[in-house]
DNA sequence: TGCAACTGGCTGGCTAGCCAGCTAGGGTAG
DNA sequence: CTACCCTAGCTGGCTAGCCAGCCAGTTGCA
């Protein structure tokens, strides 16, 4: 697509990384795996990133791009007005279909706890995301789409933590289906909201 | 307490392993300084586990026990009868406070991922804290207690994904008051269960 | 004496990081 | 146009250090 996407030489290195480290977790990705994934020299990364704590700080900084980037284009409509709930609906479900993509995270979370720079730069993911979330809640609200049983924020907070909660037991225990538990939360969440239940697509 | 609870030998190996990936992750847990901590030498910790992957599947199975036994001990009631939220606030406030429970918590996560033994056993600690709390939801629900907007397994999954994503959050981002986000959670918790809201205490 | 708990030196394998050198392509001078 | 060089990207062999696991031997208790 865009045509500064394949540059061939850090941007393969990092997405090569972050599919070892999906696949086989931090463990795994050594700089000689990463460098044959990206059909590059193992020299090459410690060429291009200087200490591995380096290229693991630009993997997750890609990884929260890309997800900010997926919230983002949920929250700005996806280009028709559906209600609030339904949106999450679609933003829960493709979270908890991309294993890959929880498994990253997961990583980066543990990561998180022992390097500093990375729990900054995952913290500051949250906090963007918890503030993407909040800003549409209380434009909902404010357009009488909604009317809070709780601050925006909090709200926010909590569905963000329902997700990623949700995501770690589907993970933890595939065969537990965890439909009804999404159908709750996201009647939980409706009702945080204010929001008129069950049936959407009332209003507007 | 537990006259058993010191045998010196393979007991204080996994406190000491627990205490160490608690403090460092994983990755600073190895032998020599587990064995350092529990005041033997490493050739022991192998002499009693015969492998890594064993020792991390007992400090598993201990870790899973413990926490298995927290929640029991505040469903059944903590000798005296508290309304369901009261409970829950308490369960999710003691979970919240204390980040090294939940740095081990997340390591177990992360090693889950990679190790199907390791899986199996925080699956089934999910499984177990899960149908704990269904059945005391549904005891309260048939108790005339409680009038649930969803099933007893739906909401305890729903109630524990949001105590690991608050508890998430609260570790990553230090700074950002989680409170408002409980009280938030706790409603809407409220709400599934059907209880009469905000203030407890009514009922019995 | 016998056995279980325990010690600590050792090793082979692995990994992050270093470095000397190769290559291609663009700029410049002659 | 050619010869030269200079630099960024890239290679792969090398090393120092770390770690899990092994084992020969010691301690202490029954």
């Amino acid at each position: 697509m865009n045509p500064k996407t394949v540059t061939t030489g850090e941007q393969a290195i990092v997405e090569a990384a972050r599919l070892c480290i999906a696949e086989e977790g931090l463990a795994g990705a050594t700089f000689e795996r990463i460098a044959a994934r990206a059909g590059v020299s193992h020299g090459l990364v410690h060429y291009h990133f200087r200490s591995k704590d380096k290229l693991l700080l630009a993997v997750c900084r890609e990884t929260c791009r890309d997800q900010t980037a997926a919230l983002a284009e949920v929250l700005s409509g996806h280009r028709d007005r559906t209600a609030g709930v339904d949106r999450l609906r679609q933003l829960l479900g493709q979270f908890l279909a991309a294993p890959a993509g929880f498994r990253l995270l997961s990583e980066l979370w543990t990561l998180a706890a022992r390097d500093p720079a990375i729990r900054a730069e995952v913290g500051r993911l949250y906090a963007d995301q918890r503030s993407s979330l909040a800003d549409a809640i209380h434009t909902a609200a404010s357009e009488g789409r909604a009317t809070l049983h709780a601050t925006p924020d909090a709200i926010a907070t909590t569905i963000l933590a329902v997700a990623d909660g949700l995501a770690l037991q589907a993970h933890l225990e595939p065969d537990h289906p965890i439909q009804p538990a999404l159908d709750a939360a996201l009647q939980a969440a409706g009702w945080l909201l204010g929001e008129p239940a069950t049936q959407t697509t009332e209003e507007q």
